[in-house]
DNA sequence: TTGCCTACCTAACGAACGTTAGGTAGGGTG
DNA sequence: CACCCTACCTAACGTTCGTTAGGTAGGCAA
């Protein structure tokens, strides 16, 4: 019993432990790529039973898009109050260094939203685009306002460096392995090249 | 006859034509979310006939992967040409600028092949890898080229700037509209970003 | 004219898909 | 002890999937 409540924790059953797993599963194979039956096998149980706690497997991708996002917003939560009055790069560097954290430290989410929206079911879209829209729209309004305070380069257009720096970000999750980088360093080296370039 | 040679030449006929469309299908759908029957109706043939043209569904994706980067390899064959003795930064920008030429500006391959290549089935990965290697080797010697030549950055590492700058690149592809916006100006833009940075 | 090759078609196969209806073991509650 | 609710199960439904076998119209060659 304390090994159930144990494992409880370690590895999650029911509800959660099928998200996660899902989640794993459509960032791996693709959202149509991945099937009930193997995701009920990877959770130890029947493909009818997953029904008992999602109604289609459309739901299902919608809550793990939505959880994507408010690991995300809830990252930017955190970078936002510990680097309110730092100086503008810190800030900007608090804020990739959350991104990253969303997209590789807090389950597997953040990451199967960035991979699978694109290819989602156009009902599931409609869902979730304003969620997302939320999330863009910080970036863009804390991108303006350092480009109001003279922080950032006038003439850049902040919503193509956001877009560029969004690609920038999302794609590591296809390369960048935390076994073998440091996401501290990594969030300053992407930081670095944002800011500063990369010429000499 | 004159028509039907126009119409030919116009939207073509038989295998490349399944080709185009399959490779648009499959980037918007993803592979597995894109049926062969889809494929069959939108080129007007049924399905089993595409197995005239194609051993397997596999096979078909095969190609597509193949061509784009055949795309992007002669894309940047052209840049080299073009800007072989130009100042470091216009070969940059020459290199970005053909990458993207390879995205949206020579058939949905090269869409294609970034957008799909990452959940293909694992068989066709194989074949296709060492093809992609050899492209993304060719971007490798050429920033570290310029890293020796004092022109980057030399605490750099050279493959963490390159899959950076890939992957500002390729998500593009997500969200950039070649009817609204200018590639060219879009390429100065990525290069000056990436080469200079936005702070002020 | 005969014959062949190209480029399709029709029709179906078995497998896998998402999904549903009805059943059941087991722990918690009265 | 009786009851019920949670969390599954079994078993199947109808649909769609990739794929195949065999047939055929039309153009080109001999």
């Amino acid at each position: 019993m304390a090994q159930s409540v144990a494992n409880t924790v370690l590895v999650e059953s029911g509800r959660d432990r099928i998200l996660d797993e899902a989640a794993a599963l459509f960032l791996r194979h693709g959202y149509e790529g991945a099937s009930l039956r193997q995701l009920a096998d990877t959770v130890g149980m029947k493909a009818g039973s997953l029904y008992y706690h999602f109604a289609s497997k459309d739901d299902l991708l919608t809550e793990i898009l939505r959880r994507g996002i408010d690991v995300m917003q809830t990252a930017f939560d955190d970078a936002e109050a510990a680097s309110a009055d730092a100086r503008p790069v810190a800030r900007v560097e608090a804020h990739v260094r959350a991104h990253l954290s969303a997209l590789f430290e807090n389950g597997p989410y953040t990451a199967a939203h960035v991979m699978t929206f694109r290819t989602a079911p156009e009902t599931v879209r409609e869902v979730v685009v304003p969620l997302r829209d939320a999330y863009e729209a910080r970036w863009t309004e804390m991108l303006r306002l350092l480009q109001a305070d003279g922080a950032l380069d006038p003439t850049v257009d902040v919503n193509v460096i956001r877009l560029v720096l969004f690609g920038a970000m999302n794609a590591s999750v296809e390369w960048f392995d935390t076994d073998r980088g440091n996401l501290d360093r990594f969030a300053a080296a992407i930081t670095g090249q944002f800011w500063n370039g990369v010429g000499a």
